[in-house]
DNA sequence: CCTCCCATTTAGAATCATTCCAAATACTTC
DNA sequence: GAAGTATTTGGAATGATTCTAAATGGGAGG
């Protein structure tokens, strides 16, 4: 059985003044907040608009200023199909992406447990890798 | 014991007049045999100052069309790094890719022999995978 | 070989996500 | 509450890539 992750948010109502080592603003807790209840991979202006509605006076530089914030504390991960414009997501349970090439939409796709990097990829010897980006592109066959 | 593929051109001298139903006109060789000949992933700009020095009337937005011919043709791939300026690789064998945070530095990185994604992923039901691409970043032990 | 037609190349303008800048505002701390 | 730092803001700047419209090239049929 899993338990929620009770170090940080999971909804926007729970947003404190101070998450993970970075001061919430009142504009950083409505970007965070949109990513918190937004879980469809949201582009920056995707959250722009969603805060604009709570928050008519934001402006985009913030809304990148927050999520550059939110991103280097580790509260947000960014997610990039080739260059088209990034995407932020709040799951942080490590993860990779699909994306659905009939209706665009993107979904989490966790590893099998226990799976380890080497278990599938020659690595050249000695590396340590610290970032993994994995997405994937693909259709839902019509069952 | 490996054999090179047959089917494509491994150097730049080898290019015929056609190459997986794709046209070579002239640029189109210099483009390609760029990526053919250094296969450090270069960007589009790489490859323009490249083959300028062989062919200095060539235009950048020729490069760009070559490179969109060479990709739709499935002659060399497109790897992407976060939203960095899109590189491009004449390997076609099935692969990934790792830079080097200490010196940029990008290399093929393989998949252990046999492996399919549904070995190490939770694959949600019914999806049918079309394009994978993976990046890793990290650093090299000084051994 | 000549002409027509379509493909390709080209320079420059346009696009668009993102970053930069400099001024205004808000917090924190004393 | 004043001073100093952090954050927000609108607008300008950046930079990779795409678009556009005109020029050039190459192949097919005569």
């Amino acid at each position: 059985m899993s338990v929620a992750n009770t170090d940080y948010p999971q909804k926007s109502e729970e947003i404190p003044s101070e998450v993970g080592g970075l001061r919430m603003t009142k504009q950083r807790k409505e970007v965070y907040g949109v990513l918190l209840d937004f879980r469809d991979h949201p582009t920056a202006q995707d959250v722009f608009f969603h805060v604009k509605e709570r928050m008519p006076s934001i402006s985009l530089a913030t809304v990148y200023n927050c999520l550059e914030a939110l991103v280097a504390h580790k509260l947000v991960k960014q997610v990039n199909f080739d260059r088209s414009p990034t995407r932020y997501c709040s799951n942080l349970k490590d993860h990779v992406h699909f994306q659905n090439e009939t209706t665009g939409e993107i979904q989490d796709v966790f590893f099998r447990d226990g799976v380890r990097l080497a278990d599938f990829l020659n690595l050249p010897h000695g590396v340590e890798i610290r970032e993994v980006e994995l997405t994937l592109k693909g259709q839902i066959a019509n069952s």
